[in-house]
DNA sequence: GAAGCCCACATTTTT
DNA sequence: TGTGGGCTTC
């Protein structure tokens, strides 16, 4: 064990030391949080606590994962296994389905993603006849979200004069009944959305004393990672479990918390003590990831914030380079400079291109560097986005697994009732949907009893929701008898998916194909791993209540590979790399347009900007651009506030860089420039900006595309050279078409081509 | 009932 | 720019 310790600074090791009582640990950014929270449960174990009887909560899959094969690295394989380690959300479905009768659940219940639980909210919005315009339903789901987050129950909303007096004022009172039915519909589904995993566990600890009382037994020692973006059902979970034993210990800071949005309170840390009042407190400041001015850079910037928990990060390695801000002209540049920039690293220095992020605020920026590095032939890999388990073909699939496991899962049912094509649609599903309703059941036992409940529908639709309904029952036999894998083959053959997959020969048809190759691996190897582990039967439903609680983090995993990481700041948490790009620093972007009304939104934009900076070990890249491509059209954009809250002494700041203060005649001219756009066609409206370009560029567009004309020679920036033959108005737009040396003939829709008039 | 077309709208992060 | 929802036509 001493060996363990020795490789603790003091601190470190007085925080894995303390295991009498409530210890709240801050971990300033690259302090060695990590270290210390793995640390900390192979002391544990050491010390003789069984590793059952140990509850460690992530905030993500992925960091579950690594914590545990670090401590199998520190205490085998074979203990590691044994611990309670996983997401909130992995954990308590595991235990919900153990107890699942007690909250009048059965085991089988499945989990909405996301998207489900807004489409449900979406139906039952139209059902009430309201306007989704004003109950947009992904904006109607969040609240209920936060509802769920702070344990108000749908009867508790509808009681609380407050919330309605909100809603009223907001004029959306009928907020109440969309929660009530939503939950309503869940439970008839036998489904559980995220959100409710918390809040059920929640009802069961609080109604079933001999439930709580079994597991405050079980999990002797309580550790959360990343406290500062727990909400208040999951904080009072833990407090729950630990209330009586007092083991428990917390690790997080305060200055990282960013989700607030999903319900994160920050408050939970910072009141840590107060809910435990022996609170050991420990402050891990060291920060042994960056260099000086970054570490000084980033503390300069989040001392800008009011509430937070004092501390002094600080780093004793090399002083580093400054944080450069470079500006671009558009967003378009801003790619390019940020792509020359990797080339040169790389081909000056030692850095390799998996040494290399570039961070975002928004998904929708990564576009443009995917562009600007293929361009230069750099390869990159993009997490977040779409994941893999929300592709249509995958959801649909995942759906008929669903339906098999859970027969009442509505939103299943909806997405594969007529996937493939069988002849029942949206009428006959009204129908069904509509008695299910009226007798409170779900849509598949109107299926299994269409004349006990009086369903109505003609012989031939009659006939083929009989059909369907065998064949789902066909599965739902075969799954007695059938692992995963080979129940997931006989869905594929027996539904036609994989004759229709393999017969769509377009590109997206393959690529369709491809990926429900690539679940079926999935599938294949989760079988093959868990009867590795000794599991015999590994059941769809063991698939499925796993899968259901990933995220992309986890898919397609080819780290090593060099290639450089695109990625949002909030997807970046607790990663680092040698080199980081925080791209379109912005006023509106990041800051969020959404967050900067708010005095507490700002805050926690301006710990995002932290998160970011402090992900850099060796450099830190600041770039923004001028003006910016978004919802369809180009704006002029300003640098973001957040630049002046850094302390100049640590910048790199490129001459000029910051705008002057916005005066009139500069908003003249951007007035004009919007109107001109709309009026007229031309290349990147960017390109028009009377302003010199940052030495970087390296691409000149054309000055006006408008004035292109038959007969004239361009150089197009992917197709090379060519001859404009000629030019069509169609609609708005116009149209070149355009004879390439190398790739022949193409057409150019103006607006979007870029390419330079070179005669 | 299904396929195809058109239009509106996007606007933050994710377990 | 891309997607998804609504409408129209067969």
């Amino acid at each position: 064990m001493e060996h363990l310790l020795s490789q603790l600074n003091s601190k470190q090791r007085e925080a894995v030391e303390f295991c009498d009582g409530p210890s709240l640990i801050i971990a300033g950014a690259g302090s060695g949080k990590t270290r210390v929270l793995t640390y900390k449960i192979a002391y544990l174990l050491e010390q003789g606590l069984p590793p059952y009887y140990i509850l460690a909560l992530t905030f993500t899959n992925k960091a579950a994962r690594e914590m545990k094969s670090r401590i199998a690295d520190l205490v085998g394989e074979k203990k590691a296994r044994q611990l309670w380690m996983g997401t909130f959300h992995a954990i308590f479905s595991r235990i919900l389905r153990n107890e699942a009768e007690r909250i009048g659940f059965t085991p089988n219940f499945t989990i909405f993603d996301s998207s489900d639980s807004s489409n449900l909210v979406r139906l039952i919005i139209k059902e009430m006849q309201l306007d989704d315009k004003v109950y947009r339903p992904g904006a109607v789901h969040n609240q209920i979200s936060r509802a769920k987050n702070g344990l108000i129950t749908p009867g508790m909303y509808a009681q609380n004069r407050e919330i309605i007096e909100y809603d009223r004022a907001s004029k959306r009172p009928q907020l109440f009944e969309i929660y009530q039915r939503y939950q309503n519909r869940l439970k008839a589904a036998n489904s559980m959305d995220f959100d409710d995993l918390l809040m059920y566990t929640n009802i069961l600890l609080r109604d079933n004393p001999d439930v709580l009382e079994d597991y405050r037994n079980r999990f002797q020692f309580v550790l959360v990672d990343e406290y500062q973006d727990t909400n208040f059902a999951q904080h009072l979970i833990v407090k729950q479990l630990a209330e009586l034993h007092h083991r428990v210990c917390v690790v997080g800071d305060d200055a990282q918390s960013i989700y607030s949005f999903r319900g994160a309170n920050i408050d939970n840390i910072l009141k840590f003590k107060s809910t435990f009042p022996q609170t050991q407190i420990f402050k891990l400041e060291q920060n042994y990831r960056s260099t000086q001015n970054i570490v000084n850079a980033a503390n300069s910037l989040i001392k800008k914030n009011k509430e937070q928990i004092f501390k002094e990060v600080f780093s004793e390695n090399e002083e580093g380079e400054k944080i450069e801000v470079v500006s671009a002209f558009s967003d378009f540049e801003e790619g390019l400079i940020v792509a020359n920039k990797i080339a040169r690293m790389r081909y000056e220095g030692h850095t390799g291109f998996s040494d290399v992020a570039i961070l975002y605020r928004t998904n929708a920026q990564s576009r443009i560097f995917e562009e600007s590095l293929r361009k230069k032939n750099i390869p990159y890999v993009i997490y977040g986005g779409l994941s893999f388990y929300q592709r249509k073909e995958i959801k649909d699939i995942i759906s008929y697994f669903r339906l098999i496991v859970n027969p009442g899962d509505e939103e299943a049912f909806r997405r594969i009732v007529n996937y493939p094509t069988r002849g029942i649609g949206d009428v006959t599903v009204g129908k069904i949907s509509e008695s299910a309703r009226l007798h409170n059941v779900s849509l598949w036992q109107i299926l299994s009893s269409p004349l006990q409940y009086n369903l109505d529908v003609n012989r031939g639709t009659a006939r083929k929701l009989a059909l369907f309904h065998e064949l789902i029952n066909g599965f739902i036999a075969d799954n007695e008898t059938q692992n995963a894998y080979e129940l997931a083959q006989t869905v594929l053959k027996n539904t036609g998916i994989v004759k229709e997959a393999y017969e769509d020969l377009t590109p997206e048809g393959m690529s369709r194909a491809q990926n429900i190759q690539e679940l079926l691996n999935a599938i294949n190897e989760f079988v093959s791993e868990r009867q590795e582990q000794g599991e015999e039967d590994v059941r769809l439903v063991d698939f499925l209540s796993e899968v259901s609680l990933l995220t992309d983090q986890d898919t397609g995993d080819d780290e090593g590979n060099e290639k450089v990481t695109l990625m949002t700041v909030h997807s970046a948490k607790g990663l680092e790399f040698n080199h980081v790009f925080v791209v379109g620093m912005e006023e509106d972007l990041f800051p969020s347009s959404m967050a900067k009304f708010e005095p507490r939104g700002l805050e926690e934009e301006r710990r995002l900007f932290y998160v970011a900076i402090t992900r850099a070990k060796k450099t830190c890249t600041v770039t923004f651009a001028r003006s910016r491509f978004r919802n369809g059209s180009t704006n002029a954009t300003r640098e973001s506030q957040f630049l002046k809250d850094i302390d100049p002494r640590f910048l790199l700041m490129e001459q000029k860089a910051l705008t002057p203060a916005r005066d009139e005649l500069a908003d003249g001219f951007w007035e004009s420039l919007r109107q001109k756009r709309e009026s007229s066609v031309f290349v990147r409206p960017s390109s028009r900006i009377p302003v010199s370009r940052t030495e970087n560029s390296s691409l000149k567009l054309s000055e006006e595309a408008g004035q292109l004309k038959e007969g004239d020679v361009i150089e197009h920036e992917r197709f090379g050279r060519g001859v404009v033959t000629s030019i069509e108005q169609s609609g708005g737009d116009k149209r070149a078409f355009v004879d390439f040396d190398s790739a022949g003939q193409k057409q150019l829709l103006l607006k979007f081509a870029k390419f330079k008039i070179v005669q």
